[in-house]
DNA sequence: CCGCATCCTACGGGATACTG
DNA sequence: CAGTATCCCGTAGGATGCGG
Protein backbone atom coordinates (compact mmCIF):
# COMPACT_ATOMS: atom_id res chain seq x y z
CA UNK A 1 0.00 0.00 0.00
CA UNK A 2 1.50 3.72 -1.26
CA UNK A 3 0.99 6.23 1.25
CA UNK A 4 0.62 9.33 -0.58
CA UNK A 5 -2.42 8.17 -2.90
CA UNK A 6 -4.14 6.78 -0.11
CA UNK A 7 -3.53 10.58 1.71
CA UNK A 8 -5.44 12.04 -1.16
CA UNK A 9 -7.81 9.87 -0.91
CA UNK A 10 -8.69 9.89 2.95
CA UNK A 11 -8.55 13.63 2.60
CA UNK A 12 -11.27 13.80 0.06
CA UNK A 13 -13.58 11.72 2.21
CA UNK A 14 -12.38 13.67 5.23
CA UNK A 15 -12.87 17.04 3.06
CA UNK A 16 -16.52 16.56 2.34
CA UNK A 17 -17.53 15.11 5.97
CA UNK A 18 -15.94 18.08 7.54
CA UNK A 19 -17.73 21.32 8.51
CA UNK A 20 -19.52 21.92 11.96
CA UNK A 21 -23.20 21.07 10.65
CA UNK A 22 -22.64 18.42 7.78
CA UNK A 23 -22.05 15.21 9.88
CA UNK A 24 -25.77 15.90 11.66
CA UNK A 25 -27.96 17.38 8.05
CA UNK A 26 -26.19 13.88 6.06
CA UNK A 27 -27.40 11.71 8.96
CA UNK A 28 -30.66 13.17 8.63
CA UNK A 29 -31.03 12.76 5.37
CA UNK A 30 -29.62 9.37 5.40
CA UNK A 31 -32.46 8.67 7.89
CA UNK A 32 -35.16 10.56 7.29
CA UNK A 33 -34.64 11.55 3.26
CA UNK A 34 -35.92 14.52 1.87
CA UNK A 35 -36.46 17.07 4.02
CA UNK A 36 -37.31 20.92 3.89
CA UNK A 37 -35.09 23.77 4.63
CA UNK A 38 -37.17 24.46 8.00
CA UNK A 39 -37.40 21.07 8.98
CA UNK A 40 -33.55 21.04 9.00
CA UNK A 41 -33.25 24.29 10.68
CA UNK A 42 -35.86 22.93 13.56
CA UNK A 43 -33.84 19.74 13.87
CA UNK A 44 -30.20 20.82 13.78
CA UNK A 45 -29.67 22.14 17.21
CA UNK A 46 -28.53 26.07 17.16
CA UNK A 47 -27.58 26.29 13.19
CA UNK A 48 -28.35 30.05 11.81
CA UNK A 49 -29.86 30.30 8.88
CA UNK A 50 -26.35 31.55 7.17
CA UNK A 51 -24.70 28.22 8.19
CA UNK A 52 -27.29 25.88 7.66
CA UNK A 53 -27.88 27.34 3.27
CA UNK A 54 -23.41 27.17 3.47
CA UNK A 55 -23.40 23.70 4.36
CA UNK A 56 -25.98 22.61 2.19
CA UNK A 57 -24.42 24.60 -0.33
CA UNK A 58 -20.99 22.98 0.32
CA UNK A 59 -22.60 19.05 -0.07
CA UNK A 60 -24.38 20.52 -2.65
CA UNK A 61 -21.59 21.45 -4.95
CA UNK A 62 -19.83 18.05 -3.88
CA UNK A 63 -23.36 16.61 -5.86
CA UNK A 64 -23.71 14.73 -2.09
CA UNK A 65 -27.07 16.07 -1.82
CA UNK A 66 -29.75 17.01 -4.24
CA UNK A 67 -31.83 20.63 -4.11
CA UNK A 68 -34.72 20.65 -5.36
CA UNK A 69 -36.57 24.13 -5.58
CA UNK A 70 -40.74 24.52 -6.23
CA UNK A 71 -41.36 27.42 -7.40
CA UNK A 72 -44.17 28.83 -5.52
CA UNK A 73 -45.35 30.89 -2.58
CA UNK A 74 -44.37 30.43 -0.06
CA UNK A 75 -41.08 29.65 -1.35
CA UNK A 76 -40.56 25.34 -1.11
CA UNK A 77 -37.36 23.79 -1.50
CA UNK A 78 -36.16 20.26 -0.55
CA UNK A 79 -33.22 18.13 0.58
CA UNK A 80 -32.32 14.77 -0.01
CA UNK A 81 -29.45 12.83 -0.28
CA UNK A 82 -28.31 11.92 -4.21
CA UNK A 83 -27.07 8.31 -5.00
CA UNK A 84 -23.30 9.42 -4.58
CA UNK A 85 -24.02 11.27 -1.13
CA UNK A 86 -25.34 7.39 -0.19
CA UNK A 87 -22.36 6.16 -1.12
CA UNK A 88 -20.69 7.98 2.33
CA UNK A 89 -23.09 5.74 4.56
CA UNK A 90 -20.21 3.44 5.37
CA UNK A 91 -18.39 5.74 6.74
CA UNK A 92 -20.66 7.58 8.58
CA UNK A 93 -21.08 4.69 10.05
CA UNK A 94 -17.55 3.32 11.03
CA UNK A 95 -17.32 6.42 12.75
CA UNK A 96 -20.43 6.11 14.51
CA UNK A 97 -19.53 2.51 15.73
CA UNK A 98 -15.66 4.42 16.57
CA UNK A 99 -17.57 6.51 18.72
CA UNK A 100 -19.95 4.29 20.39
CA UNK A 101 -17.37 1.23 21.14
CA UNK A 102 -15.01 4.25 22.65
CA UNK A 103 -17.75 6.73 24.96
CA UNK A 104 -15.84 5.17 27.79
CA UNK A 105 -11.99 5.42 26.91
CA UNK A 106 -13.12 9.25 26.76
CA UNK A 107 -14.88 9.41 30.47
CA UNK A 108 -11.87 7.77 31.39
CA UNK A 109 -9.75 10.31 29.50
CA UNK A 110 -11.31 13.55 31.25
CA UNK A 111 -11.29 11.58 34.36
CA UNK A 112 -7.51 11.44 34.65
CA UNK A 113 -7.91 15.65 34.11
CA UNK A 114 -9.00 16.04 37.72
CA UNK B 1 -31.26 4.93 15.27
CA UNK B 2 -31.72 8.14 17.20
CA UNK B 3 -30.07 11.45 15.64
CA UNK B 4 -28.46 13.70 17.97
CA UNK B 5 -26.21 11.17 20.25
CA UNK B 6 -25.41 9.43 16.88
CA UNK B 7 -23.90 13.07 16.17
CA UNK B 8 -21.93 13.17 18.86
CA UNK B 9 -19.80 10.32 18.24
CA UNK B 10 -19.51 11.01 14.41
CA UNK B 11 -18.26 14.07 15.89
CA UNK B 12 -15.78 12.62 18.16
CA UNK B 13 -14.42 10.79 15.61
CA UNK B 14 -13.81 13.29 12.97
CA UNK B 15 -12.38 15.57 15.42
CA UNK B 16 -9.78 13.66 15.72
CA UNK B 17 -8.91 13.02 12.45
CA UNK B 18 -9.50 16.56 11.03
CA UNK B 19 -5.65 18.23 11.19
CA UNK B 20 -4.53 18.56 8.02
CA UNK B 21 -1.07 16.49 8.41
CA UNK B 22 -2.92 13.72 11.02
CA UNK B 23 -4.38 11.33 8.22
CA UNK B 24 -0.58 10.89 6.64
CA UNK B 25 0.75 10.38 9.78
CA UNK B 26 -1.76 8.26 11.13
CA UNK B 27 -1.42 6.09 7.60
CA UNK B 28 2.19 6.13 8.01
CA UNK B 29 2.17 4.85 11.57
CA UNK B 30 -0.09 2.22 10.90
CA UNK B 31 1.49 0.83 8.01
CA UNK B 32 5.33 1.36 8.93
CA UNK B 33 5.00 1.12 12.77
CA UNK B 34 7.25 2.74 15.02
CA UNK B 35 8.92 6.27 13.56
CA UNK B 36 11.18 8.68 14.59
CA UNK B 37 10.10 12.81 14.23
CA UNK B 38 12.65 13.58 11.52
CA UNK B 39 11.70 10.24 9.46
CA UNK B 40 8.30 11.95 9.96
CA UNK B 41 9.19 14.96 8.65
CA UNK B 42 10.75 13.80 5.65
CA UNK B 43 7.80 11.55 4.94
CA UNK B 44 4.93 14.35 5.43
CA UNK B 45 6.03 16.65 2.30
CA UNK B 46 6.27 19.87 3.04
CA UNK B 47 5.03 20.20 6.52
CA UNK B 48 7.02 22.09 9.10
CA UNK B 49 8.66 21.25 12.26
CA UNK B 50 6.11 23.38 14.51
CA UNK B 51 3.26 21.86 12.79
CA UNK B 52 4.42 18.33 12.87
CA UNK B 53 5.07 18.73 16.54
CA UNK B 54 1.71 20.28 16.95
CA UNK B 55 -0.19 17.15 15.23
CA UNK B 56 1.82 14.46 17.30
CA UNK B 57 0.82 16.44 20.64
CA UNK B 58 -2.64 16.51 19.56
CA UNK B 59 -2.88 13.06 18.66
CA UNK B 60 -1.07 12.37 21.84
CA UNK B 61 -3.31 14.20 24.18
CA UNK B 62 -6.04 12.14 22.35
CA UNK B 63 -4.18 9.02 23.72
CA UNK B 64 -3.94 8.19 19.76
CA UNK B 65 -0.19 7.84 19.34
CA UNK B 66 2.38 6.93 22.13
CA UNK B 67 5.39 9.09 22.08
CA UNK B 68 8.55 7.79 23.44
CA UNK B 69 11.69 9.79 24.41
CA UNK B 70 15.24 8.42 24.51
CA UNK B 71 17.03 10.27 27.56
CA UNK B 72 19.94 10.72 25.18
CA UNK B 73 22.10 12.87 23.10
CA UNK B 74 21.63 13.83 20.35
CA UNK B 75 18.06 13.45 21.38
CA UNK B 76 15.82 10.27 19.85
CA UNK B 77 12.38 10.50 19.97
CA UNK B 78 9.95 7.86 18.73
CA UNK B 79 5.79 7.57 17.93
CA UNK B 80 3.98 4.53 16.93
CA UNK B 81 -0.10 3.64 17.22
CA UNK B 82 -1.49 2.97 20.42
CA UNK B 83 -3.72 0.44 21.01
CA UNK B 84 -6.38 2.97 20.71
CA UNK B 85 -5.24 4.51 17.88
CA UNK B 86 -5.55 1.37 15.68
CA UNK B 87 -9.18 1.48 16.29
CA UNK B 88 -9.09 4.13 13.94
CA UNK B 89 -7.89 2.17 10.95
CA UNK B 90 -11.77 1.22 10.10
CA UNK B 91 -12.69 4.87 9.43
CA UNK B 92 -8.90 5.62 7.46
CA UNK B 93 -9.62 2.36 5.47
CA UNK B 94 -13.62 3.28 4.89
CA UNK B 95 -12.44 6.70 3.83
CA UNK B 96 -9.63 5.10 1.49
CA UNK B 97 -11.91 2.59 0.02
CA UNK B 98 -14.51 5.47 -0.59
CA UNK B 99 -11.82 7.98 -2.07
CA UNK B 100 -10.76 4.75 -4.58
CA UNK B 101 -14.22 4.31 -5.80
CA UNK B 102 -14.84 7.94 -6.37
CA UNK B 103 -12.04 9.28 -7.97
CA UNK B 104 -13.63 8.88 -11.59
CA UNK B 105 -16.73 10.78 -10.46
CA UNK B 106 -14.22 13.75 -9.01
CA UNK B 107 -12.64 13.80 -12.19
CA UNK B 108 -16.61 14.12 -14.07
CA UNK B 109 -16.98 17.22 -11.61
CA UNK B 110 -14.08 19.01 -12.33
CA UNK B 111 -15.06 18.60 -16.44
CA UNK B 112 -18.50 19.88 -15.69
CA UNK B 113 -16.43 22.79 -14.81
CA UNK B 114 -14.66 23.47 -18.19
C1' DC C 1 17.77 15.95 16.76
C1' DC C 2 13.82 17.65 18.53
C1' DG C 3 11.19 21.25 19.89
C1' DC C 4 9.49 25.85 21.81
C1' DA C 5 8.45 31.10 21.34
C1' DT C 6 6.87 34.67 18.55
C1' DC C 7 4.33 36.73 15.17
C1' DC C 8 1.19 36.63 11.32
C1' DT C 9 -2.73 35.48 8.00
C1' DA C 10 -6.71 33.20 6.12
C1' DC C 11 -10.86 31.26 6.82
C1' DG C 12 -14.58 28.71 9.26
C1' DG C 13 -18.13 30.01 11.91
C1' DG C 14 -21.42 33.35 14.02
C1' DA C 15 -24.93 37.55 15.10
C1' DT C 16 -27.98 40.36 13.04
C1' DA C 17 -30.81 42.56 9.71
C1' DC C 18 -33.02 42.69 5.28
C1' DT C 19 -35.74 40.53 0.91
C1' DG C 20 -38.40 38.01 -3.04
C1' DC D 1 -40.34 30.15 3.63
C1' DA D 2 -35.91 30.30 2.27
C1' DG D 3 -32.78 32.60 1.63
C1' DT D 4 -28.81 36.98 0.88
C1' DA D 5 -25.83 40.94 2.82
C1' DT D 6 -22.68 42.79 6.46
C1' DC D 7 -19.78 42.80 9.92
C1' DC D 8 -17.15 40.34 13.37
C1' DC D 9 -14.09 37.00 15.89
C1' DG D 10 -11.36 32.85 17.17
C1' DT D 11 -8.35 29.61 15.80
C1' DA D 12 -5.94 26.40 12.53
C1' DG D 13 -2.13 26.74 10.05
C1' DG D 14 2.37 28.82 8.65
C1' DA D 15 7.29 31.39 8.61
C1' DT D 16 11.09 32.10 11.10
C1' DG D 17 14.42 31.99 14.74
C1' DC D 18 16.43 30.35 19.29
C1' DG D 19 17.72 26.54 22.56
C1' DG D 20 18.87 22.07 25.15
Amino acid sequence: MQIEPDLCRVEDALGILVGKWKPIILLHLLNKGTTRFNELKRIVPGVTQRMLTKQLRELEDEDIIVRVVYPQVPPKVEYSISEYGKSLEPILMAMHEWGAAHTLHKMQLTKKKD
